[in-house]
DNA sequence: CGGCATCCGAATGGATACTG
DNA sequence: CAGTATCCATTCGGATGCCG
């Protein structure tokens, strides 16, 4: 993973971006539409969104059911590796959280 | 989280960031010097691994021991919180190594 | 050795408008 | 509803050079 020509390293950017984790987290909770997931992810915009799943669906993370032509309606939902790796995200997130009131009054201090 | 002006957001780009998770994983196996982690993190230049460290810094995940002036000799530790935050990290790691093949063979497919 | 300053191209990402 | 296309501002990030 710490060689530039891994491709693990582009796996992991994929997964580590700015709004992936947060695509992977919501969809952790059930499969979600379109529009739900842009609620879901405050402050995402579609144009990002799209981007980000349609990524996220090339790596095989991520499975895209498209149910009906007029009007679409597309659910997300996540694959079994995808499961594993948003499970392990989650857990990220959660520490990250409980660090918060540090990580917050370490940067006010110093 | 998913709140757009909630700061752990911000907190949590920092960790998720392209290279904060390579060096603070780096980090996990012992305290390391600013050329040892340009060595140990395949590809990062020394404007993004300087950058990296003072946020990493700020948030109090990473702590700095200046030792001597000249030569300077400065050697980089995971603080308590970054510890935590680090082990995470290496998990999602260690899974997405474990996802890798699957990945790569639905690139191709796809 | 461990950085910081500057420059500049590349990539990110938001707003808006548009489509089936 | 679920995107796509275009434009544009901001940011990222590498190369280089310099300093204590």
């Amino acid at each position: 993973m710490f060689d530039a020509l891994c491709p693990s390293r582009q796996a992991l950017s994929h997964v580590t971006g700015r709004w992936a984790p947060l695509v992977l987290t919501s969809l952790t909770e059930a499969p979600m539409r379109f529009a739900a997931l842009r609620r879901a992810v405050g402050g995402i915009s579609d144009r990002m969104l799209s981007q980000t799943l349609q990524q996220l669906e090339a790596d095989g993370l991520v499975i895209r059911d498209v149910q009906s032509a007029i009007p679409p309606a597309v659910q997300y939902h996540l694959s079994d590796p995808g499961q594993r790796i948003a499970m392990k995200i989650r857990e990220l997130i959660d520490v990250v959280y409980e660090e918060l009131p540090g990580i917050m009054a370490h940067r006010t201090t110093s």
